[in-house]
DNA sequence: CATTACCTGCAA
DNA sequence: TTGCAGGTAATG
């Protein structure tokens, strides 16, 4: 689930909520695996007392800034939700961790499918996790020309390029398709193959999709939801996603399945080419 | 590049 | 019952 704009929300949600709280301490946590780093009882040792001194995204991880060296890294994957309680909220069966904070508030990690994961790094392993990662679509620093110069540099078609997070950060299935169909490109297309003027396309495409799925406080198909615990609405506003078989509204044709690269890919057949 | 694995729930 | 789902890592 959670792509960029999904967990840009809910790291603004997060930060004017629990920023500056402190952790008094874990609650519940059901499902250690989900701890990478370090072990699940270091990690519980760590993690009280703390404070929660910032909260923002890189690439799909949700990142609290906690007392120097430590940063709280943690990632939705498919099914991950993470929010701050009510007081009457009851977790269930999936809420696999939960921190106290001094401010009487709680943040709950729930997760059907068991696919997030958390990290607590220190500087090292902070910088090596950014560096894993290539640019951030909506940061100034990225401009057509770097986008130019990533296609360049690959020999794949479009679909598993901009889905490769070391290449361009923090897009996934939904915003992919999204920006290749306003930037009416096909997503089989070979990266090396764009035109200038497809590169400037796709560019604006993919910074008005994410920009204006920020807006919308990101797409819940299912699970996700912000860090208040309500839905977007991005997926109003679909032209591919979900839209199989309905007609592309440039021109009318009906949107397609496709598997590109292993992925459920949607797209127009007869707008996206260039 | 494709396949499999990690998990659960839901729709066909 | 089978296939599919927003993600990613580990294998051939």
């Amino acid at each position: 689930m959670p792509e960029l704009p999904e967990v840009e929300t809910i790291a603004r949600d997060l930060a004017r909520q629990i920023v500056p709280h402190r952790i008094t301490c874990i609650e519940r946590l059901q499902w250690d695996r989900m701890i990478e780093t370090p072990t699940p009882q270091e990690f519980c040792q760590l993690l009280p007392n703390q404070t929660i001194q910032t909260v923002r995204r890189r690439a799909k991880w949700l990142l609290l800034d906690l007392d120097p060296p430590w940063t709280l890294a943690l990632h939705l994957r498919m099914s991950g939700r993470i929010w701050v309680a009510k007081p009457d909220d009851i977790p269930d069966t999936h809420t696999h961790l939960i921190l106290q904070l001094d401010s009487q508030q709680r943040l709950f990690f729930h997760d059907v499918r068991k696919f997030g994961r958390v990290r607590l790094l220190d500087h090292n392993g902070l910088a090596a996790l950014n560096t894993a990662y290539g640019p951030e679509p909506l940061a100034d620093t990225f401009t057509p020309a770097v986008l130019a110069t990533t296609l360049a540099r690959s020999a794949r078609r479009l679909k598993p390029l901009l889905l490769d997070q070391s290449r361009v950060a923090g897009l996934g299935n939904i915003y992919v398709d999204e920006s290749l169909w306003h930037a009416h490109l096909h997503p089989a297309r070979p990266a090396t193959s764009l035109t200038s003027d497809d590169i400037d396309r796709l560019y604006l495409a993919i910074r008005t999709v994410l920009t204006d799925a920020i807006a919308h406080q990101g797409s819940t198909l299912r699970d996700y939801r912000t860090g208040y615990n309500t839905v977007g609405t991005y997926q109003h506003v679909f032209t591919v996603y979900q839209r199989e078989g309905l007609p592309c509204f440039r021109c009318g044709t009906p949107i397609e399945r496709h598997l590109i690269a292993q992925r459920g890919t949607r797209l127009c057949p007869h707008c996206q080419h260039g």
